[in-house]
DNA sequence: CAATTTTTTGAATTTTTATTCTTGACTTGG
DNA sequence: CCAAGTCAAGAATAAAAATTCAAAAAATTG
């Protein structure tokens, strides 16, 4: 194992163990433990492995590992570029009235599409449903569905290909 | 609604469509929408909202909205603070060999104890399994199941009370 | 085992973000 | 209606993080 891959092994466990909330302070937990680097290359590393600064919810910051990247060697399909995928290979159409937008896929995939629509956390969706092949999405708001129901129809139609 | 409100929704919607790497880039984005307001305001708007800001994987940044605020109005338990509390309510002991350490609860709250654990996405661990009150904890070293045995065991003495 | 290429690193610097401090607007209780 | 208090906002600044660039270390190849 090299000196690069032991120090972003031992980050990703002493953030996941101890508040750190600055780059600065992983460098000292880091020296605390026999491995001494700079601010920049822990920038590097950071950014390398997907590590997020988040606020923890009493006036200050720390450090966190973000879930999707533990314990997977290869990067998985996730977020906007799974959502694109579902939409564009299983979504045949968009509709809706009023706050609730309706997507009707091929059958047996609603559930996996509304999945995915619902790991987005878009903060005008109040609520999803999803049956066989019909998905209900309640948003806050009639123009919040207009906009979704163009962003969506957008991404169906757009396959990509020429 | 409050002028600080709509921003902070508008600035959640934002986000959560396009791609923004940094706060002058969503003073832009925002003065678009009909609102505008600095720097200075966007950082505690993003701090308050609990926005992070994650790599995009391709060598840039992105603020995200982190799903487990949203839909909610109350803070609910979860990482550390949920952790804790379980393994304070339903652990009755933590024991281990080599790589594997077997935390044991009342019986009945193995599955849940060991959802906690595995949302904590601890990094030396590489996976678990729970039965009915046994936990199997597979580490990645021999150490690393010395550390979590002794952190666990830490907080289920423990208690809080004096 | 050189020579060459690629990768990793840190110092310096730039860029971005957080905070401090002040002002003005809005509330509330007298 | 005024005074005291609270809250939101921005300007200026401090602090933190990202990047650039040059040098050193590792890996690769002939």
């Amino acid at each position: 194992m090299s000196a690069k891959q032991e120090r972003q092994q031992k980050i990703l466990e002493l953030i996941a163990h101890q508040p750190i909330a600055r780059q600065e302070e992983l460098s000292t937990a880091l020296r605390d433990v026999g491995i001494s680097t700079t601010q920049s290359t822990l920038s590097k590393d950071i950014k390398e492995l997907g590590v997020v600064k988040v606020p923890d919810g009493e006036g200050g910051f720390r450090y966190q590992v973000p879930g999707a990247f533990i314990g997977t060697d290869r990067l998985v399909l996730q977020g906007e570029n799974l959502l694109r995928r579902e939409l564009q290979d299983f979504v045949v159409g968009v509709d809706g009235v009023d706050h609730t937008l309706v997507v009707k896929t091929i059958t047996g995939h609603a559930q996996g599409v509304c999945e995915s629509i619902d790991q987005m956390s878009w903060p005008e969706v109040v609520g999803t449903l999803a049956g066989e092949n019909t998905i209900f999405i309640l948003c806050r708001s009639p123009e919040a569905r207009m906009n979704l129901e163009r962003d969506i129809q957008g991404q169906i139609g757009d396959t990509g290909r020429t």
